[in-house]
DNA sequence: TTACGGGATTGATCTGGGTCAATGACACGC
DNA sequence: GCGTGTCATTGACCCAGATCAATCCCGTAA
């Protein structure tokens, strides 16, 4: 089976059919490069292609009129990016690489094509949208009613659960990217804060983020402390079968 | 064209042929209400039904083991209500009735047969999917970014431009059942200075916020306090013909 | 008619996290 | 080898919004 991350991903929650992952695939013929820098989506941009992150890491972020900016999201290899885009038909985000990064594009038409085509794969993406969705009400709890604290080590934690079905992680840490500005922007502190909090978890012996990387140095008191459930990333099995 | 409020909203996105129509319509035979005091869906249910709103005002939120609450929206007639906990199998929040509220019941099983035989709706449905996900990030960015006032703002004008939809307000105001301990628990606030902002904004002259009613005294004004773009909201016409 | 309970309202006080400012530590292009 | 830019780090101080504590209003039940 020499599937995507992505198909990989989707199987897992509704059985695909050979004709399904033959449409599937064939959506994302073309390859492309982002180096950071410049922006992949932007803002208020009509008819906005789709991507699959295949490599890198990228994140979703919104600008307000204050001159503030907030991080809807990071996105790692097998996530699908854009989707919303393409179906309100202007983007209301923008979408920048904060590493290089590699993804598929996939054409509006072709994807509401393959949509009304097969429909398996319509509910597999509608399956990953909801997992997305999941994800950002996480983030939207964090934000309304956790502290710095708790926020910061939820967020690591998260990370690591996400790069880990991807094989990018273990439970010891995993390789990060993130300035801490970015990480600020996306917890809505500021970054002279998350600093801070960094230390505080590193000197209470939890994490230590350092050099690109992210260490658990007590993963369960971690969990303990950010009140972490890993429920909203997991599923049991196909749905469909 | 006797349809539901719900048709109606994905019919402005996707046309829908007869059958389709025929199939929604039939997804919703059974019709249920429920007194507010006890919740629609609760975290950690398996197997939940989805909801489509008829009648009331409905609200989603996560408890934390801080012992506050998350509101993650308020469900309006016409909304779709309990998709994610289908798709993923278990429910990530609970839904409380805010008003005696009418809805209609669909299970699990039928609607993901209705996504098989029916891809138009399928696409339909991650239409309006991606609208509620919409909703969702303006809700993460204003709870990260804005200040207490700003949010606030922008709160009020969404749910006049969601009811307005639906015939259910005006640009002058509309009815609001929600109390100030509500609006805090959405707004990440507390109950006390939701009401201290309330009052700045009714002595400013933008709001007031009284006896179930919200009524604009300067609707521009507030627009631009809130930095409001009703972009997220809208679509021109159907992306599918 | 009184008691009661859920909201709304207001004042007084406290604090988590922001803002400002300075200093390091690298990695680069020239 | 030397500027220059980006990120990390730390201290000093400040403020938006939380918390605590009353009071009021009003609908409902006994």
């Amino acid at each position: 089976m020499p599937h995507s991350p992505f198909a990989r991903k989707l199987s897992a929650f509704v059985a695909l059919s050979d004709e399904d992952l033959g449409a599937l695939s064939a959506l994302y013929a073309r390859r492309r490069k982002f180096p950071p820098g410049r922006d992949m989506i932007y803002q208020g941009q009509k008819d906005q292609c789709a991507y699959i992150v295949a490599e890198g890491w990228a994140c979703s972020y919104k600008n307000l009129a204050n001159g503030s900016r907030q991080v809807i999201g990071f996105k790692i290899p097998g996530d699908f990016l854009g989707l919303r885009s393409v179906l309100l038909r202007t983007s209301d985000h923008n979408v920048e690489p904060v590493t290089m990064v590699e993804a598929s594009e996939i054409l509006p038409s072709d994807l509401l094509n393959a949509f009304a085509e097969r429909p398996r794969l319509s509910t597999a993406v509608l399956w990953a949208a909801s997992r997305d969705e999941a994800m950002l009400v996480e983030h939207l709890v964090g934000l309304g009613r956790r502290n710095a604290t708790e926020r910061t080590a939820h967020f690591l934690l998260e990370m690591a659960a996400r790069l880990k079905l991807v094989g990018l992680g273990t439970k010891a840490g995993y390789a990060c990217p993130l300035s801490q500005y970015l990480i600020a922007d996306a917890l809505g502190l500021s970054a002279v804060h998350v600093n801070r909090v960094l230390r505080e978890l590193r000197e209470a012996g939890l994490v230590t983020f350092k050099d690109g990387r992210v260490t658990f140095d007590d993963f369960d008191g971690l969990v303990a402390l950010a009140d972490f459930d890993r429920a909203y990333l997991d599923h049991d099995g196909p749905l469909l079968k």
